[in-house]
DNA sequence: CGAGGTCCTGGCCATCCGGCCAGTTTCCGG
DNA sequence: CCGGAAACTGGCCGGATGGCCAGGACCTCG
């Protein structure tokens, strides 16, 4: 194997704590073969850390229809899945509109993968 | 302000490409300050390079009702914000939920948010 | 000029969604 | 032991959604 595409890295930062994202530039500064990324640059890899604002308190019963519900699958899709009836369906992905404070399922789903809650 | 808050920097990688994740891994590991998370463990950061597939043919007008359907717009309040009609989000819709092999509204955006056609 | 793509609109209709009412069971903590 | 939270179920219903049919206008490329 050649060592052809053993270019300098380019990372990008998005860090919500500026002063996390001072240190990171500086230790990362210093390292040979590595780079920051230029404003606008395209970069090989992004340095990822969000803020958590507070998480959301969902129980387990939701957790499991919100994850269905990010798959797409419709709430009698989600009641074979988890082996229960469309009206309980609707009972959790009611809670879940509320406390995600969605105005539909698309919006929920949104709203918990913004605010981290799953994983898309 | 105290600087105690200054504590070793763990980061975590989330890299498609093998090769680049070990390169990385390498470099990162004789930083002074930096250390690479074990797993599961909870990181400051993490690193993030995703392998781009391929990015969707989708027209503006689509690229248009697809940012308000996951703002959680109803087709209705997509009409209004364009201008245009009802039956003409839907049809927009259709050729969303098409294009991005989704079985609904739901489905595109998860999609569309996964490969990186809209942000979150 | 014709073909094809995009964008726009209408009607019709089966299904889905979400909100409202009501009720049961189980389990945990005060 | 009683209260509350979680999970579960049912009926009902207005509105939203998505698929199907049809059409017209515009623009660009061949």
């Amino acid at each position: 194997m050649s060592e052809d595409n053993a270019r300098e890295i380019v990372l990008s930062l998005e860090i919500d704590d500026p002063a996390l994202a001072a240190r990171l530039a500086t230790l990362l500064g210093n390292v040979a073969g590595l780079r920051l990324a230029a404003p606008g640059e395209q970069a090989t890899a992004t340095i990822v850390s969000r803020d958590m604002p507070e998480d959301i308190a969902l129980t387990q019963r939701e957790l499991d229809v919100l994850a269905l519900m990010a798959e797409g699958a419709s709430n009698k899709m989600i009641a074979r899945q988890l082996g229960i009836s469309v009206h309980t369906v609707k009972f959790h992905v009611g809670s879940l509109l509320d406390k995600l404070d969605a105005t539909g399922r698309t919006d929920a789903v949104a709203h918990a993968a913004r605010r981290g809650v799953i994983e898309l």
